[in-house]
DNA sequence: CGTTGTGTTGATATTAATCAACAAGTGTGG
DNA sequence: CCACACTTGTTGATTAATATCAACACAACG
């Protein structure tokens, strides 16, 4: 299944060359991504956050008044059960939309996980923005429906795969994810480098495994030689058609 | 978290009275829910199919070349696996969307559960009925938006509920959904009385689960006097309140 | 009246969770 | 600068939840 993927679209009101937030290549801007008019007059609606990791700008239960565009970092979005359990729905990158939902409360919780910006507009704004640009509602639209596609991917993951074919999953799709960030965005590293800026007990929480079985999971992936661990944050791919296969629920 | 939901939208020509799919009362049309001018517009471009129960009539793969609304029945979406592990990651009644995301071909199989119609659309007529109709667009934002809500519980479900917890969720939700039916669909079965049209390997898909271990957790939830089960597709959920606090996580 | 599909129940196996210990890195205060 | 706590990650031993394998009951159907 491929998809076609749009260009992320960073949403931010024009400034100066910031350094990027995942890597620390200075000098380049994270707005280059703007050149429609539509979007500079999203941007100028929009009021820009900084969050520090390990803090939520988006809380469950919340009132859903603003709606949020990714424009620096990685947040991780997670809903939670009464006695702590805690399930990783998604982390966000550069480009994403948060707040979408037509609910009274957010569903979930965002929390930065990498020093993060955020662009952050009034709802009903965004409403009357949207009244004038049908294009931008199309937009909103096509980036809904990719990600339901993306959830139901990882229904499967959860409901059905072994652990080890979600850790291969989880690689793989951030190796495919490095070369969907904003150009300007990218991480310098080489292909078959995947970084991972997020603790193991949140890879534990998103793949619904405990931090133990991550952990040996990805001892065993080294044992058979389809990664290299240099660091803990950073997971070689030396076998990557292995690894898809594996993601696929071959072997 | 309490959603503000749409009443389902039910797209389909103007026809004569119609048996209710779901349960057998005559002479009840479902195409009353026509009555915005812009599904009238929308109707006339449809061709209406009717599914047959184990007909599926979107493949996982296939060219994405149309759009569907569900005017009647059940269906439920999967993505498998290529060894046979399947997940269901929904039943879609009236009133669905399906084949809304941008990808060159489909990421599931649709398949009706029971006698199910549906409303076809070409992808390429749609964009331009959108383009004359915002506010049909917007719903289709709505709908897709409120969509990943119910995708993110699920993967809560999936990732960190107990056999037991996930099958009180399903009941829970499955009767909270009787009461979105449009009118004149809904069931005329007591409040607390679920019916289940798939089979308990559906809802195995459903749960990530075995149909053992679902068999045996409706036997336990019985024992508790939490529920009956009169007959294998009827549950009658003898505490509401008891299964709404075991779904939430809570005992 | 056998056959097939569906659902239930029992015995056993297996995966991943839990409990526990420890290593390595980081920051703090003395 | 170094002890110290604290966080994160890894590894080992054991347990527990659910899957698997197997048998059977029952209804629908030809």
């Amino acid at each position: 299944m491929t998809l076609l993927r749009a260009r992320p679209l960073v949403v931010e009101k024009p400034q100066l060359a910031q350094p990027c937030a995942s890597c620390d290549a200075r000098g380049i801007s994270v707005c280059s991504a703007i050149e429609d008019p539509d979007l500079a007059r999203l941007a100028a609606l929009a009021h820009t956050l900084t969050v520090a990791p390990g803090s939520s700008f988006i809380e469950e239960g919340d009132p859903a008044e603003h709606f949020y565009n990714i424009t620096a970092g990685t947040t991780k979005l997670f809903k939670a059960l009464p006695d702590g359990r805690r399930q990783i729905t998604g982390f966000a990158g550069p480009g994403h939309f948060l707040g979408l939902a037509v609910s009274s409360t957010y569903a979930f919780t965002a929390e930065a996980v990498e020093p993060t910006r955020v662009c952050r507009f009034s709802r009903t704004k965004l409403r009357g923005l949207l009244a004038d640009f049908p294009a931008l509602e199309r937009r909103l639209l096509d980036t809904a429906a990719n990600e339901l596609v993306l959830a139901q991917e990882q229904m499967l993951l959860l409901g059905r795969k072994t652990a080890r074919e979600r850790m291969a999953s989880f690689l793989v799709s951030r190796a495919e994810g490095e070369h969907l960030r904003p150009i300007d965005c990218r991480h310098h590293a080489a292909p078959e480098t995947v970084t991972l800026p997020m603790t193991r007990s949140d890879i534990a929480d998103y793949l619904g495994l405990t931090i133990e079985t991550v952990s040996r999971t990805l001892t065993r992936l080294r044992g058979e030689k389809l990664i290299d661990i240099p660091v803990p944050s950073r997971i070689v791919l030396r076998n990557p058609a292995g690894l898809q296969s594996l993601a696929a629920g071959l072997n």
